[in-house]
DNA sequence: AACTAGATAGCACGATCGTTCGTGCTATTA
DNA sequence: TAATAGCACGAACGATCGTGCTATCTAGTT
């Protein structure tokens, strides 16, 4: 006998988001059904790693099958692989497209900087950023996974840079700043700010990496007067 | 019938470290055995993460059964806290101390701050740091294991911060520098030289880390020379 | 020589893991 | 209307998970 339930439990949104009570399977609803795996295997990934994160745990948070869940990808990998795309456009809209609408240079500089920190403060994921989580994770375990996560987060270290590159170019910080060092130090603030927040739940821990991002860039405070421009 | 094949392949030297041939069993020897135990637990969480750490692989990393090995903790958060412990103390041992034997104030915050990334390109652990690790890992799990990497982390923080007021008292660093703000700092740059170290298995992040620091520090170079004393 | 306590091994358990398979239902296409 | 393709299902696989119970061996005590 065919099993119904799913659908009597799932009447008014279903999990790929269908508002209809009667069950219809379109070929797109595949698709939203997918990016609705994805939503919550990012978050979950954060909870309990990429790979702790389970099949049939994904697919109880979602209501759906294993089967069900696992025909859309075929393999653990392929899922991880998925997840980490999604984490990365989630990544990309709350944090860096944020920050490309202030001044170039030092504007964007901070930008990014309290825009990561607001994503921790809403926290979008329970489990606070998932890539600082999943290079932890994986960096041990070679392989493509490894490669995508490590991909993303020279990507967002090499953001940082040219933002700082253009703050120098624009004399808004000291010539003898060094963008490698300076993006570096951001990226540890940043990593620092999430170890402390995820570790301690406070959120006074956001409000310290802010000013030490301020202090350090030597705006906010009449500090500033110390020689910089 | 009784295997003993165990013993045959331990001939020379068994798990505990004993040098005899024939098998005795003193009552030392668990003691000896449950820290070559952790040892193994403590390297093998920095790859598999404390919670991936299972009692299987662990003991057959080992050489010695799942059961023996389980009756010295008789759970797997018992494993886990005591773990924890002995990474603590071979991060005391490895990192904490050999600081210590340094001048009082600046000289103790570039000490430890070199001894750990010392401590990452010795490679004492395949992982990089245990705590970074276990921190992010454990930052979503709560329960005593949580508690005791927090409790270590914070320590460690503490540890920073009591080295940078004591340069400040000594005017080894400006008057208007922030103990707490420094020491998050520079536990983002350690956080920061663990995770890309651990990603790119490279060693020029570590002299990247270096570099950053005596600038941070204002010492090193004669960038000292722009108003630090 | 008998006994006790400690350390380890063997075996088995229920649960969960990733994975595969066959099947039913639906929407589209011919 | 009949055939096709896509989506999700339940059931089951072998492996491994953490966790018990019991047996055996040894060192030290009596």
């Amino acid at each position: 006998m065919y099993d119904r339930s799913c659908y009597v439990v799932n009447a008014m949104t279903d999990i790929a988001g269908r508002t209809t009570g009667s069950p219809r399977r379109t070929r797109a609803d595949g698709e939203r059904t997918r990016r609705a795996i994805l939503r919550e295997a990012a978050s979950l990934a954060t909870v309990d790693g990429l790979e702790g994160l389970s099949i049939g745990n994904l697919a109880a948070a979602l209501g759906m099958s294993k089967s069900g869940l696992y025909a859309h990808f075929g393999s653990k990998q392929e899922l991880q692989l998925a997840t980490v795309e999604e984490a990365g456009r989630i990544f990309a809209a709350e944090v860096v497209e944020p920050a490309l609408t202030a001044p170039a240079g030092l504007g964007q500089l901070m930008a990014v900087c309290e825009a990561f920190f607001e994503h921790l403060q809403r926290r979008t994921f329970p489990g606070g950023c998932f890539f600082a989580g999943a290079a932890l994770e994986m960096g041990t375990r070679p392989g493509p996974v490894k490669e995508a996560v490590a991909a993303f987060q020279a990507a967002f270290v090499d953001l940082l840079r040219g933002f700082a590159a253009t703050a120098i170019e624009q004399h808004e910080l000291p010539p003898d700043e060094d963008p490698d060092g300076l993006s570096f130090e951001l990226n540890g603030i940043i990593l620092a700010a999430d170890a402390n927040f995820v570790l301690r739940g406070n959120t006074a821990v956001l409000d310290m990496a802010r000013r030490v991002v301020r202090r350090r860039l030597g705006v906010g405070s009449d500090a500033s007067a110390s020689g910089r421009a």
